[in-house]
DNA sequence: TGAATTGTTATCGT
DNA sequence: AACGATAACAATTC
């Protein structure tokens, strides 16, 4: 489940290879993938230069000439990247060192250029044939004329200078809600996704069920602090491992709560434990993340 | 079979 | 009316 850290390390390891580079092709091999329509973004990406490789958010923004438009990759729970034409080689990220290219790529295999869960292909002016694979089919392709409108629609980018306390104070004030879902909230902080949610309170030792408005000034700084440490040890790491779907990184190695049920807390000793926070799965220290004094009740 | 996953959207309640 | 909570939804795997 690529969050802000994850996508980050996958912009940073595509983008020389698409930066200044002409698209001279686009498919699409489940066209609900793309929005608004294969044939809008095909018209918009051929014959144009990518100028940027960039991400907001947990999207990936591919910056097209004036006019063309920029293009939004959300990789959702399962969408990656892959090079159709790099030998067999799937994680192409980072964490592996790389095969010595002559065992793998004696002669190209004569097969077709995709998978099985191949929605979309780039093709650009060098010959190289991008794949953006998706096995669940919840990535999204969208092509979008306005970035003021899609920039506007997002929360602050937490590992952006501007992200400053005072910034988090201000987007929790007057906020009733659990911090969980509060954080998980794009329009509050954009880029955070269950797992570093589940780090960044563990860090911060806040219970998610804490509402975001009584946060007293030390815990909103735990809090900041928080949210940006997780979050950069994660590129640091190049991102976590959960699955199959994102296989180069190494931060699974290294999460203080999320998925740690009933093992020791890295802090205190005491066993992790799951609840239910929001209809998301959720993994707390109960000795480090004190429950919220009073249970909010709903007034009936 | 049900639970889990993300983010958007719709809907209902306060 | 604004906000918050909830559910549905897209599809797949285990």
């Amino acid at each position: 489940m690529p969050e802000l850290p994850e996508v980050e390390t996958i912009v940073r390891h595509h983008r020389d290879a698409l930066v200044g580079r002409r698209v001279v092709g686009f498919e699409s091999y489940w066209p609900r993938t793309v929005a608004p329509s294969v044939s809008a973004v095909r018209a918009a990406l051929c014959g144009a230069r990518i100028t940027a490789v960039d991400r907001r958010s947990k999207y990936i923004v591919l910056t097209l000439p004036p006019a063309r438009g920029w293009l939004l990759i959300h990789l959702r729970m399962s969408g990656r990247f892959e090079w159709a034409d790099d030998g067999a080689a799937p994680a192409a990220h980072g964490g592996k060192p790389a095969r010595p290219p002559a065992a793998r790529m004696r002669h190209k295999e004569h097969v077709s250029p995709r998978g099985p869960h191949t929605r979309a292909m780039f093709v650009l002016d060098n010959g190289r044939r991008l794949l953006f694979d998706d096995a669940r089919k919840f990535g999204r392709i969208t092509l979008i004329d306005d970035y003021q409108r899609f920039d506007s629609s997002l929360g602050p980018e937490p590992l952006a200078d501007d992200f400053t306390v005072a910034r988090l104070a201000r987007a929790l004030t007057g906020r009733a809600r659990m911090l969980k879902p509060l954080l998980l909230d794009q329009t509050i902080v954009a880029g955070l996704g269950n797992i570093y949610t589940d780090e960044a309170l563990h860090r911060a030792g806040l219970h998610p069920l804490r509402r975001a408005d009584q946060l007293r000034g030390a815990e909103l700084e735990r809090l900041h602090e928080a949210i940006r440490a997780v979050l950069e040890e994660g590129i640091r790491r190049q991102g976590t491992t959960i699955d199959w779907i994102y296989p180069s990184g190494q931060m699974q190695e290294y999460l203080q709560a999320y998925g740690r049920t009933g093992q020791p807390c890295g802090r205190c000793g005491t066993a992790i434990i799951a609840l239910r926070v929001g209809q998301r799965g959720t993994h707390i220290c109960p000795r480090c993340q004190p429950a919220p004094r009073r249970r909010r009740t709903a007034s009936r």
